[in-house]
DNA sequence: TTGATTCCGAGACTTCGAGTCTCGTATGCA
DNA sequence: TGCATACGAGACTCGAAGTCTCGGAATCAA
């Protein structure tokens, strides 16, 4: 076993959780970690210590939260519901999203990071709806269905049902 | 006319080329107003008093200078000669168009200012290139189109001729 | 039990850039 | 000749990021 004393399994909880709240609460941009390392009960050292900075904490927090949202359970899920909850946890997450994808410009780690935990996976779901098209097809719908919702998103435009039943249209033409 | 000394017309357009200059050189994040100020010649309260920050003096010296690219003068420019000289300007920009967006997101001004002045207008010379399209396929298209410009400069990827091309053939099936 | 090692919270500290304030000076209008 | 405003220069405040240090706590190995 290593020596020394463990890392501590509550503080990393709690400071993922206090960066959530906070976030939620006030915006990416008004949280520092100051604010979450005393919401968390903890010390900056120990952010610092397991996180590169701000932007992989949040990217962290959220990506943890991502993965505990429910998931579709059904073997070939339908594009429509699909993009239905995309769009729903988008909706919710979305000055998030819009905050971590602006970071990535500034920071290439992130930018790795953000593609590898968010925007992939999400591609991946939507490529699963898809298998009955031909396979060139599925990487044009699944680019520009991707294409149109960071749009919407970066440009602060409704992600609803208006939205959704729009891209399915376009995505009937291809 | 107004009383005072009146705006030095060469101190402002100074500031706007030294803001082009350095933000080529060291990228956005790595320019300071002081940088400008000194590179101008000009007194950092020069630069406050007649721009509300950084962000939207870079947004002011970059959309002068796509005022100033070369533009068709074809009645009817063609949709891929449009898009391939759009791609071209993008790659030119892309760290500044990242970084801009990047900005918006925390910037409601910049945010207004950001559609006003660089993507509407872009999207407005797409829709002169499709006016034997019917309306409403029109707007798909410019929506489409410029989906995945913006998802490939904030991904990071290229728009070259192979993207062009691409861009093209998902046009033609819509 | 003891020592080595690593973690922890706390808080002082450094660094850096944004934006403000002030001063002496310059330029235009009435 | 005033008045109003702009100018360059530089000191200044403010806030957040990130570092450093300390006393104390947890774990392992001997």
């Amino acid at each position: 076993m290593n020596p020394g004393r463990p890392r501590d399994e509550n503080t990393r909880r709690a400071i993922l959780a206090a960066t959530q709240e906070l976030v939620l609460e006030k915006g990416y941009a008004q949280v520092t970690t100051g604010d979450v390392a005393a919401r968390a009960g903890a010390g900056k050292q120990t952010i610092y210590r397991w996180w590169p900075g701000k932007s992989a904490l949040v990217l962290d927090a959220f990506a943890d939260w991502v993965e505990q949202a429910p998931r579709t359970t059904r073997r070939k899920p339908s594009l429509s519901s699909t993009l239905v909850e995309f769009c729903r946890a988008a909706t919710h997450a979305a000055p998030v999203l819009r905050a971590l994808m602006a970071e990535a410009q500034f920071d290439d780690e992130l930018h790795k990071r953000l593609l590898a935990q968010l925007v992939r996976p999400r591609g991946d779901e939507l490529r699963a709806c898809l298998v009955d098209r031909r396979p060139a097809d599925r990487e044009v719908i699944v680019n520009v269905l991707s294409g149109l919702v960071w749009q919407r998103l970066m440009l602060n435009e409704p992600l609803d049902g208006r939205f959704v039943r729009y891209a399915l249209r376009v995505v009937h033409r291809i």
